[in-house]
DNA sequence: AACCCGGGGTT
DNA sequence: AACCCAGGGTT
């Protein structure tokens, strides 16, 4: 393994980093808050995705204080479309705290931020040092990437003992007065250099340090267990629209998949019959039961998990709903939130 | 340590 | 179709 000039390494990244950084809307913010919900967003997701999520965010919810003092509902709806809703939800729960417990000042310190819900090691790192300047090690997928090759470590990613050496490495090679610098740019070049995927080391502007480049490793790093298929799970939806053409909606558990979100009510099934979504039906009133028709197909793709919907609709009179179920005009589903794959659902009725 | 939890982009 | 993810919580 080459022995890293740390110095000349520092100076090379932060150089390049200067020069070369990407205008993001968070970069023009020291707000340790928006920091933070920036943070959040771009766990498992892409800047360019996250932009007009946080954009918008920022503007329902300028302030810690406007965050903690929203409604739940107001504050995943901000958050439809992102995945991930948890995030959003451990977000608020956090945010709410920092307001009661920390006079509405984000921590400072590794100790207290990390007892804020939805802020682990990467998150905790990642505020401490962009908002706070303080030399924490954030060690995401594109540090570990970047890591694994400069250095030329094969231990699998995905495990937590890799994960430890990683940060405890940062620690080491970190700038110490540069820490917001530092992390962003090495997240930077993972980003846009030291790609998953042909990586382009001749645009690199530490490719001299890199022990990969040196032995033409780098395209067998970093290394990674491959993830289970997901599996496939049938469902049958019921759009269901009643004689003021309201549609049937729901609400889902407080945990799990997809929780608090809303959706067209449905039913697990693979058969090909149409007998147990007429029966769905009619639990929701004795004049659908006749009308259930087959509509089309929707097929969703989770990280770990795929959903084939068999989309039915039916019309009628709509006298038997739980207390977790609505029905909504079709303008008022648009303040609800929905997962993606009931979005695809509800586009369908636009475009009779 | 293994599993759960979304969604979109790239190749 | 297979691959990639700017992670954290729960069990």
């Amino acid at each position: 393994m080459k022995i890293l000039d740390k110095k000349s390494f520092q100076q090379d990244l932060l150089d390049w980093y200067d020069k070369e950084k990407r205008d993001l809307p968070w970069r023009r913010e020291t707000d340790p808050y928006r920091i933070w919900v920036s943070e959040i967003m771009l766990q498992q997701t892409k800047v360019d995705t996250v932009i007009p999520y946080y954009n918008n965010f920022m503007e329902k919810f300028p302030t810690l204080q406007d965050l903690a003092d929203a409604d739940e509902d107001k504050v995943l709806k901000a958050w439809e479309g992102l995945g991930y809703y948890s995030r959003a939800r451990n977000l608020h729960t956090a945010v709410k705290e920092v307001r009661d417990e920390y006079k509405g000042k984000v921590p400072d310190t590794e100790e207290d931020i990390k007892k804020l819900q939805g802020v682990g090691p990467y998150t905790a790192g990642a505020v401490l040092s962009i908002a706070y300047n303080v030399p924490a090690p954030a060690v995401d997928g594109n540090v570990m990437r970047v890591l694994s090759r400069l250095f030329t470590i094969y231990d699998d990613i995905g495990k937590a003992a890799a994960k430890n050496k990683f940060e405890q490495l940062i620690r080491e090679i970190i700038a110490e007065n540069r820490a917001s610098d530092f992390n962003q740019a090495v997240m930077e070049l993972g980003a846009v250099i030291c790609t998953p995927t042909s990586p382009a080391c001749l645009l690199c502007p530490v490719q001299k340090h890199c022990s990969a480049k040196e032995e033409g490793v780098q395209d067998l790093l970093p290394v990674k267990a491959k993830k289970k298929p997901p599996r496939t799970v049938h469902l049958k939806a019921l759009v269901l629209q009643d004689e003021n053409d309201r549609f049937l909606v729901e609400k889902r558990p407080d945990t799990g998949l997809l929780a608090k979100l809303w959706q067209f009510p449905y039913i697990e099934a693979a058969e090909e019959t149409d007998e147990d979504i007429a029966a769905f039906a009619a639990e929701f009133g004795a004049a659908v039961e006749e009308e259930v028709n087959y509509y089309y197909d929707v097929k969703h793709v989770f990280s770990h998990l795929v959903w084939e919907i068999k989309v039915y609709r039916a019309e009628g009179k709509v006298d038997n709903i739980g207390s977790h179920q609505r029905l909504l005009t079709k303008d008022e589903l648009k303040e609800f939130t929905f997962p993606v794959s009931h979005q695809k659902i509800m586009q369908s009725l636009e475009e009779e």
